[in-house]
DNA sequence: CTGTTAGCGCTTTCAC
DNA sequence: GTGAAAGCGCTAACAG
């Protein structure tokens, strides 16, 4: 639109030479009081703004950090998204945050897009991008990935992954303490990690308490709230004996819920429900629907912190992300028969 | 971390002059097809990405679009995010987030970062921006505001406020023709202007009718969950013979859903719950919440849309947001007593 | 302490 | 059609 005032001009303004300036908006060495108030006031009077790029181009950093999420508008990785924003707060990096859509193809460009952009590091929440081009990032720029095992040490990068199998096993064992033995369980999406490590949690919670697995008490959802109804539809319809049903995540519990409603099927009365995520709406459902924490937003600060810690040489403790049972009022007691 | 390839060097692998590799990279002139194809080969090789920002340096142009949003997890304004994510595809833009807080210097001060970044554009969600600073603002860059009655057409820009304070109104009609006449409003926060408008809309239906408004079947809340069951509390407290609530958003009326859980209180047969701004989850809540839908996906595709006309010169048609009332199950009849 | 000089990686005249 | 040269706005040696 309108030309915007350089750093030349701040200099002419003040009667210094660019250096000058330059050097009291870095900080890079000591000016004498008087030209800085100079240049203070001519900043003011102009009211410059430094150019970023121009900055970039000669220091060799955008002062950007690259996000790549899967849905802008996803509750659940948005937690994450404050949480890097939280810790980039004051650094001098602005996240860059990109949209991957769950499709590699997606994901794969808007990569490429923030490479072009120079960010000085990147961080992965989700996705479905082979572990093989993450690693080959990982030679180029600080790299660090939520929800996947893999190594990147090597490279100066992190993954952490949340143990989901774990926390599915706890909540299901959880369930069978309580007397439950016929649980249903709604799937996520097949081909997504987190969805298989809460079924094979769910399988081994079962496991140990001997009690046979029976496929048909697993029905395939795909992490969303329609897929949750329909899957409860099924359940209800295949196994009426059913007294309890593990959702692979709260969207789908949701769901779940409703389709218990319209029938008439009391929460927990008649039949107990559990999710996984913990969103923030799940406190306020009625019943308050039990669910596995995760903490993201916690998670997306660490990451900031730990791609910030690579950037500038500084040190980082290790993040031990504490999955927490949020015992609500959705599961009830079953008593024995 | 690795030194980057640079157009220099893609040029003297392919074996021409830098100028040459930029005309092919922009398009700005024909080249020989067999340069051509030798260029594409070396940028291939060397997996070759153009700087954004040296580009951007003697473009004069950053190929980003500010978006100042108030919480980069709001459930409410991401719709928006999405939008604008959408509208922006395959423009060569690439949107740049940010959020204010709903603090006034935040806000101010992400908008500085955002135009030291030199954003083409800038996209305004909400906060507590003065409408001076978004005209001086619209006097720099195209500008795009949501959530005001501003005009800023003179310079260029534009603000689309939805009708709040109408759409409040027919909900409120909604109830009073189904039989209520003591109606609670739990309101949202006081400075924020939505919540004015809504509440305005809920004493218009009620004058409309000739039903007395009572100051005291009003309470404030904040708009997040716990203040809804706050202030349901204290509506059911003043006011026992109140059968309809109205919430200034869903995410009060989920924490006023609950309030009603808790004390066994029936919706919507003994109590009608309606709120605002139709969440994703309020298709399923028990019952399903009767809401107010705000089309802030189109209207974020809308917004991008028209920074994008305005940067590149194209026509855009005007935007007329449809507000919807999504009438679900949370809404009873009263009989005439 | 401060000014001068030389680029950072790219596009864009301007000649050829 | 294509190359040489001149910057875009800024920082970082280099001398003073």
């Amino acid at each position: 639109m309108q030309r915007q005032v350089t750093l030349a001009e701040v200099a002419r303004e003040a009667g210094v030479s660019p250096s000058t300036v330059s050097r009291i908006l870095t900080g890079s060495a000591r000016v004498r009081s008087d030209k800085e108030i100079q240049v203070r006031q001519a900043i003011e009077k102009l009211s410059y703004r430094p150019n970023t790029f121009a900055r970039g181009l000669v220091t060799g950093s955008s002062g950007s950090v690259g996000v790549l999420t899967q849905d802008i508008a996803s509750p659940f990785y948005n937690d994450a998204l404050s949480g890097i924003e939280r810790g980039l707060l004051g650094s001098g990096y602005m996240p860059l945050f990109a949209s991957g859509h769950w499709r590699q193809g997606d994901e794969e460009h808007v990569v490429q897009l923030l490479l072009r952009r120079r960010v000085d590091a990147l961080i992965v929440l989700g996705g479905c991008l082979p572990d093989q081009e993450l690693l080959q990032l990982a030679t180029q720029l600080p790299v660090a990935v939520q929800g996947r095992a893999l190594d990147l040490s090597a490279h100066g990068g992190t993954s952490i992954a949340l143990n989901n199998r774990e926390a599915a096993r706890e909540l299901v064992l959880y369930l069978l303490e309580r007397g439950h033995r016929a649980i249903g369980h709604i799937m996520g999406r097949a081909d997504h990690g987190d969805a298989q490590a809460r079924l094979a949690g769910y399988k081994d919670a079962l496991q140990e308490k001997d009690i046979p697995f029976v496929p048909s008490l697993v029905v395939q959802g795909d992490f969303l709230e329609p897929s949750g109804l329909i899957g409860m539809q099924q359940l209800l319809a295949a196994h009426p004996e059913m007294t309890a049903v593990f959702c692979s995540n709260d969207q789908m519990a949701y769901g779940a819920r409703l389709a218990l409603y319209r029938r008439g099927i009391r929460v927990p009365e008649d039949l107990s429900l559990v999710g996984f995520d913990d969103l923030p709406g799940s406190a306020y459902t009625t019943p308050p629907l039990t669910s596995v924490r995760q903490p993201m937003e916690e998670l997306g600060f660490w990451l900031a912190r730990f791609v910030l810690s690579r950037l500038t040489g500084g040190e980082l403790e290790a993040f031990v992300p504490q999955l927490e049972l949020k015992l609500r009022e959705s599961v009830g007691f079953l008593r024995r028969s």
